[in-house]
RNA sequence: GACCCCAUCGUCUAGAGGCCUAGGACGUCACCCUUUCACGGUGAAGACACGGGUUCGACUCCCGUUGGGGUCGCCA
């Protein structure tokens, strides 16, 4: 059978650094054994979800280069879980339930007090018709709970081995709200069935969904599939990630200049056997991805390890991929010549732009002695020149003034470039030009 | 609180009883390159949480302690 997987974020709100690391282990799990990806909004909480959001986790999703094969919006089944719902209750497995969300809260503290697990009583299974009767009368709406089968379930988890759980730990799921609409644990389940989802790949947050979920597909008739949970990831104090969900969101980190590479690069793995090295495309991330190599251990996330690999990334990126990134930043006329003498000293891909002043102009450049410049404007060779002409001129400063070291040369940096430290002067300098390299020592905008 | 999972350099990890004077990657530091800075290159420092067992032998197995993560929703 051909790998299917699905990335299922609900629409609720920005796709952060941890929904992002599904997206991309699930991504390039079907790459990596030519399978296919699909995106699914998980929509069903009318209450939280909205549109906008859906749009901006596409729009994420592009950002990073993960294109999906195929789509689906939960809220336009809710026929298909109608459906399934029959079934179950046509096989006793659904049963309706009358607390209220105050009685549940109530009899969780209590069990909790007792030092017991706070799972669901199933006091609903004893009602009798006549009782449940009264209650619809009292104007009270069932919610619906499946049935779950005592004894242990287990399975092979891809990521963390033999796993069993117990069902006597885990509350009956409610499937059907009181308004009567389905349940993520539900629809997922419905979905990877009709979708014929052979893996699912995810956060151990959902190890005990899995239970629930697997009983499920054997009460709707299906064969589970391949169920994998990897760690969660931690902040650099290593409390947990979602505290800080608003900053780790993709939306910011994409604002701050963030190479969607980097983010990539990082979180396929991190917290896994294999080195994080900056890459500059998914395929060769593709290349040896195995599921495998992920350990059981929570792994930190570091802000800064992502944004010093995002730099290296822009070091290590060729013209042509750099060319669209430069275009879209308004330098549209930079060439090849000019990316690779400038990017060894990019943190971010806006700072091009600093540079594209340097070699186009206008510039101020910072005037540090002029009478050193005044000199050097005077010593600068005729046009034309050739590649060596950085060379040339600072040795005929040197033997002029005397000047040698940093003495000799940040004057000049500082001229022509207006910054401390640069890419090498003497790629820099044919860039930049005769005139207005003569201008700017004169200490003219140029 | 109950239950589940985890615990090796600052960080991510390799290690499935002797191969370990514990390997790699990132970071850090030093040196080299650059007649400046950055980029790049080379090298160095740096860890088995603690306490008990088991064993001829434990980073590796068992128990406990401590610490961390997760779950316990009519959220996903």
């Amino acid at each position: 059978m051909t790998t299917s997987v699905r990335f299922a974020p609900s629409p609720t709100g920005l796709l952060h650094v941890g929904n992002a690391r599904a997206a991309i282990v699930n991504w390039l799990f079907a790459r990596s054994r030519g399978g296919s990806f699909m995106l699914r909004l998980d929509d069903t909480d009318q209450a939280r979800s909205n549109a906008e959001y859906a749009a901006r986790i596409e729009e994420d999703l592009r950002w990073l280069g993960l294109g999906w094969d195929r789509f689906a919006r939960q809220s336009d089944r809710l026929a298909r879980y109608q459906a399934a719902a029959e079934a179950l209750r046509a096989k006793g497995r659904l049963y309706p339930a009358y607390e209220t969300e105050e009685e549940l809260a109530r009899q969780r503290a209590l069990r909790r007090a007792r030092r017991l697990p706070p799972v669901y009583d199933r006091s609903a299974l004893a009602l009798g018709a006549a009782e449940r009767a009264r209650l619809e009368a009292e104007g009270r709406r069932p919610h619906w709970r499946f049935l779950l089968e005592a004894g242990s379930t287990a399975w092979t988890d891809g990521i963390r081995g033999e796993v069993r759980i117990d069902a006597a730990t885990v509350s009956d799921p409610v499937l059907i709200r009181a308004d009567g609409t389905p349940l993520y644990t539900f629809c997922s389940v419905v979905d990877d069935i009709d979708f014929g989802i052979t893996d699912v790949i995810r956060g151990e947050d959902h190890v005990t969904n899995t239970l629930t979920q697997i009983q499920l597909f054997h009460a709707l008739g299906a064969a589970p599939p391949v169920f994998a949970h990897f760690a969660l990831l931690v902040g650099t104090d290593g409390e947990a990630l979602s505290k800080r969900e608003a900053a780790l969101s993709l939306a910011s980190l994409r604002e701050t200049g963030i190479e969607p590479m980097a983010v990539a690069s990082l979180i396929a793995r991190l917290g896994t056997a294999d080195p994080v090295e900056p890459r500059q495309t998914l395929a060769e991330l593709v290349a040896g991805f195995d599921l495998s190599r992920f350990g059981r251990a929570a792994a930190r996330f570091d802000e800064a390890e992502l944004k010093h690999l995002s730099a290296r990334i822009l070091h290590g990126m060729d013209f042509a991929r750099a060319a669209p990134r430069l275009r879209e930043i308004g330098l549209a006329a930079a060439g090849e010549e000019f990316w690779r003498a400038v990017r060894g000293n990019l943190e971010t891909m806006a700072d091009a732009r600093h540079w594209w002043r340097v070699v186009a102009g206008p510039l101020a450049g910072v005037i540090e002695a002029p009478e050193y410049l005044a000199q050097a404007a005077a010593l600068l060779p005729p046009e034309p020149w050739g590649g060596d002409v950085w060379r040339e001129w600072t040795a005929a400063l040197r033997e002029r003034t005397g000047r040698k070291g940093r003495t000799l040369f940040h004057p000049l940096r500082l001229a022509l470039t207006a910054r401390e430290h640069g890419p090498e002067m003497h790629n820099l300098l044919p860039l930049i030009g005769r005139e207005r390299a003569q201008a700017r020592l004169a200490g003219r905008t140029a």
